[in-house]
DNA sequence: ATTTTTATGAAAAAAATTTGCATTATAACC
DNA sequence: GGTTATAATGCAAATTTTTTTCATAAAAAT
């Protein structure tokens, strides 16, 4: 049940009149009972009466799991920016990853607010089909990207990020292609391979001749080195499907007096800052994060609105390929 | 004045007693009325009568200003990681950087949240005074260095981190050191750099023979090996107040043929994941962000139990010199 | 076609909140 | 130090808000 002024004057040893007046006053400074007053309300979870109930903006929820790393920030940013400029405003939810009902997460979460983006890698289908099930037609959209979600769906266009590094390889006049894999099962990583393997298999003078799975860590990027030193190949244009693991192959290249982009070029994938500050800067497919957010943002607004039951689109926003050093020959 | 169901119903065209069994049923399915309920309930600022009301943990709002970058990233994550192994759920709130009224802001969210926790370094010393008098004794903490403010700090003791370094330094040797400072005005910039002079200045054999400006750009560190160039220094030690310039600095200098560590080394601050990706890896000042943000979330929770009245406190948590090949000769 | 279930509104009942008034405590003034 | 003004508080009445009861209509199930 909800709390009721009684339960706060009970708590306080109070009067209720005392603090239903202390509740209703808006002054700037509060006595010591009015502060203990209003502890206990936000303790026992009573429905403040301020001032800021009408609200004239919507607000929505963007709920995402947090780790460590520059994207996250990026993330956060891209919907911070992205808000300032419409009319509704974003709040942070962060989601544990081992969140034990989702469904009912969400379903709360569809109380509170107008709209809800998810950022949820590592959510199942089967789950994103209940969260559906469970919210009707209430606005909800998704920015990872994968595919038959019944959730509408707004996530960079990977595909065509891989497409473009294949395409920027040949017109440098490379035919000999590699690429380091991202983890399997992460539909992203999928993506931006099959973008590339696809440019490579609908170009005859294409070939990929090395391949290597990489989890997107900078070891795993020492790792491929590694692995591409082995096989004692030369003049390969190599696609990093992240930057992260394009960072471990160029130190370990460096260090093992391997020239690039002299000898192999090598292109990344996330455009991080860092990018500009190793040598040779590293070419990378950039992200813009921003775009992303206002397209998200506005397609929930626009279920607010008028809530149209086209359900399951895909939005798919343009990559764009950043062209430094480390494939300027 | 406060919503109520008499206005929902108005507003959906519905009865009063639709509205109120729409709100108070706990289903996990919804009609197309109820929805209608729901979404105008929250428009109209209605207090939802979740099961979630009687909280046994209370809510922590961390407010900051988001920018770009890994810092942020690490911060929320720190956050996040912290609360998970507290009472506390942390709710991350935005603060646009031209508030026009932060202290009517905090005030607001003092109605919402158990405690407050601010990283607003844009935030003037006197808003930091009026926000005190407006909350009273209602928990706050900052997490922005600074002194004499008002408000409990905690933050990293970046002076022992610039103290460190010059130490590291001397440890190795090395008795010419160069600093490039931080951008003036803010106060963490202003510590690090203090550590790192008074460790100079309380050692006859240490010189501080060169230092420049920066502003924590990895432009400004570009910019300034091209001055440190110009003064023809040699086996000069330097102090990059924050990896970004260093990386920079490292990147001009290794496109000059000048070697590191062999003529020059150099360590950074903030032990960024670029550090270990960089040619040499970097030596940095470590700081660790769960640390601070389990003590920002302690003190809070201390403060919200027993209300006591010992105001001003500075807290400071310890950082790491993490020693990688930048500085081993 | 009949029964059962569900959704709904009007109005009564119950609950919660606010306000008027009296009292007490605190601060301000001479 | 005593008097007066001001603010805080409790009780109970007045008001507002919410819930429930009852009746009816629509939809679904049999």
């Amino acid at each position: 049940m909800r709390a009721t002024l009684q339960e706060i004057a009970d708590a306080s040893g109070l009067s209720v009149a005392t603090v239903s007046r202390a509740l209703r006053r808006e002054k700037r400074t509060y006595t010591s009972n009015e502060e203990k007053i209003y502890a206990l309300a936000r303790k026992l979870g009573y429905p403040f009466i301020g001032n800021d109930n009408i609200q004239d903006t919507s607000s929505i929820a963007l709920v995402t799991e947090i780790h460590e790393g520059e994207f996250y920030s990026s993330l956060f940013y891209g919907f911070y920016a992205a808000s300032k400029n419409s009319n509704s405003d974003v709040i942070f939810v962060n989601a544990a990853t081992d969140l034990e009902d989702p469904v009912d997460f969400i379903t709360d979460l569809s109380k509170k607010y107008s709209g809800i983006c998810l950022f949820l890698p590592s959510l199942s289908k089967n789950n994103y089909s209940k969260i559906k099930d469970s919210v009707g037609s209430y606005p909800i959209v998704s920015v990872v990207p994968g595919k038959n979600l019944k959730i509408d769906s707004i996530s960079f266009d990977s595909y065509s990020g891989g497409y473009m590094v294949a395409k920027h390889f040949q017109e440098l006049g490379y035919s000999k292609l590699g690429i380091i894999e991202g983890p399997s099962g992460v539909v992203d990583a999928s993506f931006r391979k099959n973008g590339f393997i696809d440019h490579i298999n609908e170009h005859e003078n294409l070939d990929l001749v090395w391949s290597y799975k990489g989890d997107f860590t900078r070891k795993s990027g020492t790792a491929a080195f590694k692995n591409f030193k082995k096989k004692n190949l030369d003049g390969v244009a190599i696609f990093g499907s992240n930057d992260h693991m394009c960072f471990g192959f160029i130190k370990e290249a460096f260090e093992n007096n391997y020239k690039i982009p002299e000898n192999y070029i090598i292109a990344g994938y996330d455009n991080l800052s860092f990018c500009e500050s190793i040598t040779p800067e590293l070419t990378s497919v950039s992200t813009n994060f921003e775009g992303l957010a206002k397209r998200a943002i506005r397609t929930i607004e626009n279920m607010i609105n008028d809530k149209s039951d086209i359900v399951g689109q895909i939005s798919m926003i343009p990559v764009e390929i950043k062209i430094r050093k480390s494939t300027k020959a």
